[in-house]
DNA sequence: AACTTGACGAGGG
DNA sequence: CCCCTCGCCAAGT
């Protein structure tokens, strides 16, 4: 048996618990990252019972930016004030700036080229 | 075993 | 910028 062989869930956990305090991952950049069988819909699925799971849910958010989790108790999204008290800014649209937060994995991030742009 | 449901996302109008 | 459609695939009925 291969022991190294996570659930389908597990694998999504996994890289979920890396991410930094105050960074966040897209539901796509981590379908893409571990492939096979993997969609953001499925990510999504996945991530609806990771609370238990003792994963950092809210730094999973959609690639507009913005929370999905549709949980709006308050005047803001719980999921969303989770992540601004850990430094995350969000707009008047409930929209944070990726390009500031997102994060990747060792070995997935973005061309040399392309990081530069990132620090004008 | 068939059918429905998403914490999604890209593309087109 | 907003709205709609369609593909995606694990899970629950």
């Amino acid at each position: 048996m291969n022991v190294n062989e996570k659930s389908y869930r597990e694998r999504v956990y996994a890289l979920v618990r890396q991410i930094p305090i105050g960074r966040v991952m897209t539901y796509g950049q981590i379908a893409a990252i571990l492939g096979e069988g993997y969609t953001p819909r499925t990510v999504g699925y996945v991530m609806h019972a990771a609370e238990t799971e003792n994963v950092p849910w809210q730094r999973v958010i959609n690639s507009q930016g913005a929370c999905s989790t549709g949980r709006i108790t308050l005047p803001l999204d719980l999921q969303q004030q989770m992540l601004e008290s850990e430094g995350v800014i969000f707009s008047e649209k409930r929209k944070c700036d990726l390009n500031i937060y997102i994060w990747f994995p060792e070995g997935f991030g973005p061309a040399e080229d392309e990081q530069t742009t990132l620090f004008t």
